[in-house]
DNA sequence: CGTAACAGAATGAACGTTCATTCGGAGAAA
DNA sequence: TTTCTCCGAATGAACGTTCATTCTGTTACG
């Protein structure tokens, strides 16, 4: 069964690829599918085979991504460990996926909160939102965390990351193991208690 | 002179105020100029009296905006003053003028860096963010901030305001002045020298 | 009366999507 | 093995729509 199915995946797997790709770097109206079929090496209306529409397809790729994203993070995460090392884990883990998928983190952070998102789409947006809560609201009780609102310390962190991957991204500084470093006492002094 | 022009600028005035409102909103691509002449209470055929291309009209909206803003932090701004309190002066007019214009905020924020921007357009972005280097280095030799790769502190702090700004867009969190003094806190402590 | 401003219909290109057709490989028949 | 049949996958031209832009007739003012 595998086998007969496979060159099927096949082209799936490239018309989702050739989309993220454009959709990464030209947006959602800015790129037209018949460009997503030339770049996944299909004709244009093979891609409807596989989706119901171009939305559709967006969404296929987000949910996909943002789910990669949270496993690369969630993987060996120290839930037990303390608030420090959690904040390494998670933020060296962003970088790194960064590193290694940077149309998938750029795909993400250009569709977000798209209106053309569906409710699928929102609900893993809202659940990701909802875990960075918790944590903070978590450590914050234990006193290790700044008192201040969780949305407030949350932004900082979450803010920060995209703002030091997006001037990698636009080569206003480089994003090494010093920068990152430094990146990381940065805001952990920003989020703990003085 | 004024009188005569008069009728011709406040037509041009509703054009620039309806595309950045629908700019803002869904996008470049996303929108369409007779959709921004309907808002603008104008005939599809009168805007190409004021702009030569709808490119030609973005770059207007953007360059507008982007000098509005650059004003707004400039005004007043403690040059002679110690870093805490240059770094609560732009802190506080980014998050005013986010307040007072949301829409302009969030219309800088989407078409930041985005491909159909025109040199000139490009030219005022990159005029800022020289600024903001200017500014962390001149601090850092002083000894009063983070020994950090300038972009990285650049980063921490403009990517948390836009994260704070964009998490209160969406109601994760509320912009008050608690809030805001405690943002505040969490980047100066970010960014300074321990 | 002449000129400039404007509206809105017109235009052609490009869009997302569809569909009649072709293709290609897996079995059945010889 | 060779040939024939068949069926789902794939195609790309074609469709109706919508886009950015242009054109043309009308209006209003000096």
């Amino acid at each position: 069964m595998a086998a007969v199915v496979t060159r099927s995946e096949d082209k799936k797997e490239c018309i989702l690829s050739a989309a993220l790709e454009l959709f990464a770097e030209k947006g959602f109206h800015g790129t037209a599918v018949p460009e997503i079929a030339a770049k996944a090496g299909v004709a244009a209306g093979t891609i409807y085979r596989y989706f119901d529409s171009k939305e559709a397809m967006v969404n296929a790729v987000y949910q996909r991504h943002k789910a990669l994203m949270l496993a690369a993070v969630l993987d060996d995460f120290p839930y037990e460990g303390e608030a420090r090392a959690q904040i390494h884990h998670f933020i060296s883990r962003v970088f790194s996926f960064s590193k290694k998928h940077p149309l998938a983190f750029q795909f993400l952070e250009l569709h977000h909160h798209a209106p053309y998102l569906d409710d699928k789409s929102r609900e893993v947006e809202a659940s990701v939102i909802e875990m960075a809560n918790g944590f903070v609201e978590q450590n914050e009780r234990s006193k290790v965390l700044r008192k201040a609102p969780p949305g407030v310390l949350c932004a900082v962190v979450w803010g920060g990351v995209v703002g030091l991957v997006r001037a990698a991204w636009e080569k206003r500084t480089e994003l090494g193991p010093k920068s990152e470093a430094a990146f990381e006492d940065a805001i952990w002094d920003a989020i703990r208690i003085h």
